[in-house]
Formats: structure tokens, C-alpha cells, sequence
DNA sequence: TTGGTAAAGGACAAAAATGTCCGGTATTTG
DNA sequence: CAAATACCGGACATTTTTGTCCTTTACCAA
């Protein structure tokens, strides 16, 4: 579905969010790739991305470290971390990989897909990070599996 | 959301069911690359695959090539074809990557994606190659972009 | 001010997906 | 039987994705 670098950025936005809303505190590299299972490394190159499209905050030096402001909480939703990561194409693409898929030139799959792909358009479009990540903080969801 | 291996696939199994359909004749592997706008190559690659898992046919030599059966046409669904080349991780596995997202440990996003998946999943099960076959038969539905 | 800390950024490495090439094998036709 | 045809299979090449390492930059605290 989403690209290893997506659904790292996703769990990783998530844990942020969750414990910016939790103590207000940011949380650095090492302490998010262990709480959501990632490659230290590579997870921060996702987050780099995250930062330049200001989905999510970083500070450098002591004390510093990833944070979601109560905007940003409030604002941001998995769309704009799946677009900013992933790009458009799975989302507007065609099915079966036709360049201009449409009403006009349609594969034998257009118009059974298009109300699959409308309703995860609006999945990711109707949710924020803040509300998955106190979806977290009550113990609903998991970013990692334990035990 | 598929591989470009697996949309090959697709397009080339609808390709070679219509001309089974159509004229009962075979088609070569030229023949389906240039129809489907696909590398001829890497497509015998894929359609080698299809074959072995029985899902279309082919025969060597002159007047040989790819078929698909009346009862493959019948009966080999879009998912099986999925199944074939990708494996069942996108069909089944967690949107955001965990690797036992289930309602024991679900990931933040689980009740939402499952009924979409499940749409996915029975849409892909409920539509037969000579389906869709015959829907680009009767001008309904195209396999490369013209015009 | 200075030293330690943590993210940023560049270069590099490994693995997987995509794509190509060519000799081998089976089959049909003359 | 011989020759042409078309898929099969293995090796190889390229590109993208995934992942690592190390230096630089910015920031805070003592």
C-alpha cells in the first residue's frame, strides 16, 4: 500500500504527536525509531522530509529533538504525510498503470476502483495526526507490537 | 498500489482473453507488448509466471503463443492474478506496516482501513478476466492509451 | 564562551524491482 | 528430417528503494 519510508513517517508523526500532547515534551531519533520498531538512519531521513513540508517541528542541540505544536496536531492529517512522502500517484493513479486513465479512456477496472480509491482519499484526508495520537495515548491503537 | 509487474499482468491477461474470446486465436508476446504498451521482455518474465501458476496458457513453436481457456476465461479472477505476482501482502497486511496489526494490538488505523480493504479484496475475487475481457471487447474499457 | 548534544545533510552500501539479452527447448510446417 | 517459430530460463544491467555512516550545523547550558 504505502512505501517502508511512509509507514515509518506515519508511526514516527504519530509517537510525536502523541507525546507532544501527552507532556508537552519533544522526543529525539533514538527514543521514536525504538517505540515504533525503525531503522534509526532511515527513519530520519523520513522525518527530514516531514520538517521541510513543516508537518512536524525539530529543534537542534540539548533539549531539542521532534515536536508537534497544537497546530500542527490539530492541522495536519495522514494525506499530507502519505503526499509528502509517497507523492499523488497512489492516490489519483490509475489501477491497472494506464498514464491517463479516465471517464474518456477508462480501463475495465475504472469505474469499480474509483469509489475504493475516493473513500481512502477521504480516510486520509479526515483524519489528523492529533487524533491518532490520542487514540494512542488512550490505549486504542499501537504503533509497535509488544509482547 | 500494484507493482508494474503485476499491472503487465493484468492488462496483458485481459489482452490475450479478449483475442481468445474475440477470434479464439493465440497471441505472441510482440503482439501482446505492443497492445498493452509494455516491455516485451520484462511481460514474458510475467506472463512465464502466469503460466506456471495455470492461470493463462501458452504453446511453443509456429502458430504458438498465449490463450486463455474457456474455463480460465470463466473462472480466473483478478485476484488471482494479483495474488500471482505480488503475493497477498497488500491485500491483507497493515496499512501502516505492523506486522501483526489485528484487533488484539490494532494499529491507530485499522477499523478504518479494514472495510476498504475488504472492498478491495472482494472486488478483485468478484471480477473474472473474461469479464473484463469482454468489456474491452465491446469498446467499455481500453489497455493502452490512444489518440 | 565553550563544550556537549541532537538534528541536518552528504556520501556510500545493500537489496529489491524493473528491464534486457541470449542460448535452449518444444512444436509445427514444408 | 530440417528449418523456422515462439515460449522458457538463466544471466546480466539498470534504477529505485531501503538502509548506514560520518561530518557539519545549530542550539542550549554550564
Amino acid at each position: 500500500m504505502f512505501s517502508k519510508a511512509c509507514e515509518y513517517g506515519i508511526r514516527a508523526a504519530i509517537y510525536i504527536g502523541q507525546q507532544s500532547t501527552d507532556s508537552g515534551r519533544r522526543v529525539g531519533l533514538k527514543d521514536i525509531a525504538a517505540e515504533i520498531g525503525s531503522p534509526e538512519a532511515f527513519t530520519a531521513k523520513v522525518l527530514q522530509q516531514l520538517v521541510r513540508e513543516q508537518l512536524i517541528t525539530s529543534v537542534k542541540g540539548p533539549t531539542g529533538g521532534f515536536e508537534l505544536t497544537a497546530e500542527q496536531l490539530r492541522t495536519v492529517t495522514l494525506r499530507q504525510i502519505v503526499v509528502a512522502i509517497d507523492g499523488g500517484a497512489m492516490l489519483q493513479g490509475c489501477a491497472l498503470g494506464l498514464p491517463q486513465c479516465s471517464a474518456r479512456q477508462p480501463c475495465p477496472m475504472h469505474y469499480q476502483f474509483l469509489p475504493i480509491r475516493d473513500q481512502l482519499n477521504e480516510l486520509l484526508r479526515t483524519h489528523t495526526i492529533g487524533e491518532l495520537a490520542s487514540k494512542v495515548h488512550d490505549g486504542l491503537g499501537f504503533l509497535k507490537q509488544f509482547g
